[in-house]
DNA sequence: TCTTGTTTTGACCAATCGGTCAAAGCAACG
DNA sequence: CGTTGCTTTGACCGATTGGTCAAAACAAGA
């Protein structure tokens, strides 16, 4: 069974590598999907939008991805090492406040500049994350890692003492809800960039919840 | 054209009371779309879902309403109210940080008893609030007759002087989220019951962020 | 030019979708 | 009992779904 040199299948890494056009294609398709699975979720997208989306035919569409489901896999799958990566970047070394701030700016930042996916990601763990259960192990040890530094700080005086996890809580929520509830947040303020404002008040109320 | 009484169509008020069995039968819609909208969102539901979840059979599912659009439509306009109650129950005359706590607190609790509505809602805004967008505008004058009474509280000296919009949003968010991402919450603390801690939690941060 | 392998598509498929309808089942009251 | 009106359902409909396939179009080197 001699593979079409590329094939979408099975062996994604091996065999040649993508030429010009499939990586143009595939991008596309990706950017669609990134556009569609975020406003629809997963069972509400269909292929037919995505492959509008992307100007290309479905058939075309199922020659670079092997099914509605890899398409949204691929999605995720990058989605979440993007979202967690600000996290890893808090230093045990740094001044605590600091770090703590700058990793919730960062957080935010992320919510301005890709709020696709952070709905898509929204949408994914509302439902149960069907499709990411697996990656929950992974994430817990990287956040129970990182609340055991909050937590010697609290023990060594630099920052008040509280629950490490619920903080993490918190500043996942507070950053994501401005780009999942963003409809909501422009109506109620009725003005169109709420960003400069969230990041004033998220400083404002990590620095008084934080202080020793 | 005489309708049969009971007509779920145009006239749901008038005509007769509903029966025993009409009371039940729609509880039982309202209950399975509860739970199935909730989990799949308006388009990832389907009727059949709904239908068996009722008990019922699809035909008769449509005999008591006339539309699956219809059936998340009345589940939405239901929600709205109850979700912003606590806002409401806001007293402009009580202690500024009493009162801004118990509505936190008073948020919190709808999220631990009603999740699935709460996860009905953030479906319906993450994907634009296309069938919510008309009370938006409501939404806002509440929302912003009670920042008004926040505001004065700020600038009365009784708590610090934050964008009481933002503050509220805050509140949602950190609220929301123990029941909108409920499965990411449990697998990161590993155990089952968030809501104490998270309890403690809100009103430390509140507290803090609030002193003047 | 011809050849070889990649890319694209129109036609099509089985399954499922939301919804209809006529007829059957049923309870209640005279 | 029979009638009346509420309730339930099996069969069915057109549209849409995710996905297939063989054939056509295309690009590129020899």
């Amino acid at each position: 069974m001699a593979t079409t040199g590329f094939c979408a299948k099975d062996d994604r890494d091996m065999s040649k590598p993508p030429t010009r056009i499939q990586k143009k294609n595939r991008a596309a398709i990706l950017a669609a999907g990134l556009d569609v699975f975020s406003q629809f979720g997963f069972r509400g997208a269909t292929l037919d939008q995505i492959a509008d989306a992307a100007g290309l035919s479905k058939p075309n569409l199922l020659y670079y991805f092997p099914s509605k489901e890899d398409i949204h896999q691929q999605l995720l799958s990058g989605l979440l090492d993007t979202w967690l990566d600000p996290l890893r970047a808090m230093n045990a070394q740094g001044d605590p406040i600091t770090e703590i701030i700058a990793y919730a700016q960062r957080k935010l930042d992320l919510s301005r500049d890709f709020p696709r996916e952070s709905r898509i990601f929204a949408n994914e763990v509302l439902q149960g994350a069907p499709r990411l259960g697996n990656e929950f192990p992974d994430l817990k040890a990287l956040v129970d890692e990182k609340a055991a530094i909050i937590r010697s700080w609290s023990k060594s005086g630099k920052i008040a003492y509280l629950d490490p996890h619920h903080l993490i809580f918190l500043i996942w929520a507070q950053t994501q809800h401005y780009a999942d509830f963003d409809v909501q947040v422009r109506a109620v303020l009725g003005h169109d960039d709420p960003f400069p404002e969230a990041a004033a008040f998220l400083d404002h109320m990590l620095r008084r919840t934080l202080a020793p």
